[in-house]
DNA sequence: AAGTGGTCTAGACCACGTC
DNA sequence: ACGTGGTCTAGACCACTTT
């Protein structure tokens, strides 16, 4: 195993991937053990034989992977619980039905202005009153893929009282007209009721896959979403 | 609106953050529209008077958030359709029940060398022979709150035979001993069995989450995990 | 008080992809 | 061929913490 191999002799890889690399290596072979302190960003620039911000991106990166943490003055540290993160990609369903490689189609079911139930009030704040309700249905090759259930604030979005949404899903319109700065997710399993089973083509009781999501602007929040998926679906991603 | 403020008056905010605050901030307010072409880096630089790194710190990092997308020669352009990301953390079990302020115990249901189902066999590879099957049941405050079915590859992780996962789980007696590079991951809901409800203090039929899971290190496949979640089991995350 | 990472700069060279 | 982003460097100053 060697010890201060100034850069492996890697090729095409830029210089802080492969530093990244060699930093990986060592520390899954146990040369530096969890909760281990790691030599200092300078120290480890001399025995790469680079400049100290290569071997920083190199760190840094690993830090935002989670594999080390590191501290002013205290220094960098193998990670004792390696969080691994999982990144769920969440496009707008048009594109994910058409990604699939089937056609996609929406329908409003139906369309209200009215008092939100107690819960999704408590998830948006006591200040919005105004919502606009909307359930509509996405389709992949004319079959049901998402039972959609939306509160939308009209105070934050006045415009959305104009469209029909027949053409646009609210889906596609809301992230062009009003852009979210940041939002709340779950991910739950439930049991298909009587009528999410007959709009989704289930049978009751089946298990769906649940979304709910809230999103704002800044402070102000823009819409809650319950997004019940056909029975099947799933979700992939790799870590 | 300002046109070319040389940076914004914001103090304690690093500079790139600035920048890149700035630019989304002109990207959300249609300044530049989607699929628009924004200045290069040079330009940028001189116009908020900093040097072109910071520039480039900011886009990179705008660029891996999916909200420009940047091609040489081509340069950087507002996304389309910008894809949201969730990021969601995998913590070892334990540490997720610790999370919750709950206390955490694991029993070990069933063990044994095993020819795995066509389906497991298909994922892991045909090549994969001998493997240990593990079923177990992890608790949180001793109400079931996992159930775990794994098969782990002999050949990749020799020293799984010794040891039997009274004390510690296979879960986590894998990233200690055996760190995968890679790995997949899906997500889905299902309708529990009479067996799995009655091992998850569940009715039959009830949803529940599932995550399936397999990792690699390098070519090598590690193991093959099916985690049945107790219902109303749910996933947060933020975007 | 001192050491470590976080950031910034000015300049340079290079790789890629468009032209 | 050429322009843009990708990376790298050497040096500097600063912020945060631990000692």
């Amino acid at each position: 195993m060697n010890e201060a191999s100034p850069l492996a002799t890697v090729h095409g890889q830029p210089t802080w991937q492969v530093v990244r690399a060699e930093i990986l290596r060592r520390i899954r072979a146990r040369y530096w053990e969890p909760g281990a302190l790691i030599p200092g960003e300078m120290v480890l620039a001399k025995k790469f034989g680079c400049a100290r911000a290569t071997v920083n991106r190199a760190l840094r990166d690993l830090a935002e992977e989670g594999l080390v943490e590191r501290r002013r003055k205290a220094g960098t540290r193998v990670a004792l619980h390696p969080v691994r993160k999982a990144t769920l990609e969440i496009p707008v369903t048009r594109i994910e039905v058409e990604k699939r490689g089937a056609s996609y189609r929406h329908a409003v079911i139906e369309r209200e202005t009215a008092k939100p139930p107690e819960l999704v009030a408590s998830k948006l704040g006591s200040g919005v009153k105004k919502l606009l309700h909307l359930r509509s249905l996405h389709f992949a090759d004319d079959h049901p893929f998402i039972y959609e259930d939306r509160w939308v604030n009209q105070v934050a979005v006045p415009d959305v009282m104009k469209e029909s949404f027949e053409h646009v899903s609210t889906n596609e319109w809301l992230v062009r007209n009003a852009p979210f700065t940041h939002g709340d997710i779950t991910f739950g399993a439930e049991n298909t009721t009587e009528a999410e089973a007959q709009l989704l083509e289930a049978h009751e009781g089946d298990a769906i896959l649940v979304i709910q999501r809230i999103t704002w602007s800044e402070k102000m929040p823009i819409t809650f979403v319950r997004l019940a998926h056909a029975p099947g679906h799933r979700l992939r991603t790799t870590i």
